[in-house]
DNA sequence: ATAAACTATGTAACTGGTTACGCAAAAATA
DNA sequence: TATTTTTGCGTAACCAGTTACATAGTTTAT
């Protein structure tokens, strides 16, 4: 990677570049995992966390905070509850939902995690500079306002002649 | 998300932050190859200049280049060469290597989706700060020095005792 | 020259997510 | 109250990538 070609693209590879920093952090999470014992799923820390907080979610409540769609929420959340994690019952005002907790087993283990996932903030504290957090704040701000669909629609349709 | 739950585990959410704007730039890009028209898959970009940069490449090259696996790259030059963008021969020097280069198609219809790319790197730029694209840079500088897996590691057996 | 080690490609099976769809319950509307 | 619309969950099929493995060709060492 002496000359990266990838950078040489400057804006261009813009996205190319923030899925390599993606998928290359999640690589390294899972190694972490294995290596502190964690004996859950990274992606799962998250999860842990909002329910942690909210003492119960429906379904739909968790895949909106998080940004993920409701199927990839099922399939975790059943995951989860094979290994003793979760549970869940059925919201009795609404038939509908289910109404989804941690176990007495997770938030027994959950402070063990939370030991373990310090360790790793530190690490990513330490690597990522207050500056680029800043930056990041900034450019999902951007996002939120309009999406890059949007932007470039109306790049395009504005000058329609070139 | 007014709220944002993963903005407020600060550097904790980094990762999934991270990832979230991957999967959300990737699907803009999507949606504007549609609307742009541009007949090809999104992934294929970095491809493309690749092989017009450097006219032939071998599977493990491009893979290098673009930090994907060899598997991947072998998948999307299956598909490229199904719709006649991309062709490949024996390397006579070493029969093992597929040089793979762009058909005349595939560089003749170059300019054009250049053309398009360009608008969506522009809509990119207006939306990145300069200053983003500097801290990006410093991080990925870090990270190819030492990776996350590493810092922690160096982090934790560093002061065993706790 | 032979054997051992390494490299390049290819394939199979898996994973973590998606979209598209269906169904039942609830809410809104007539 | 009856009907239409919306919402929440669940499943099936798919997709882009991965890891693990196989095989053949090249290089190195003996």
């Amino acid at each position: 990677m002496e000359d990266d070609f990838i950078k040489t693209l400057d804006y261009a590879g813009f996205t190319a570049r923030i899925k390599r920093l993606s998928d290359g952090l999640i690589y390294d999470a899972r190694k972490l995992y294995e290596y502190l014992d964690i004996g859950i799923e990274p992606n799962w820390h998250l999860i842990f966390l909002l329910l942690k907080k909210e003492k119960q979610l429906t379904v739909t409540e968790i895949a909106q905070q998080l940004g993920f769609t409701h199927p990839a929420i099922i399939k975790i959340i059943r995951k989860m509850k094979e290994l003793g994690y979760a549970q869940s019952h059925v919201d009795p005002e609404d038939s509908r939902k289910q109404l989804i907790q941690l176990t007495q087993k997770g938030l027994d283990e959950l402070p063990d995690f939370e030991e373990k996932w310090k360790k790793i903030s530190l690490a990513v504290q330490e690597m990522v500079d207050p500056g680029l957090m800043q930056k990041l704040n900034e450019l999902e701000q951007m996002l939120s306002e309009q999406s890059l669909y949007e932007r470039c629609l109306t790049k395009i349709e504005g000058n329609e002649c070139n």
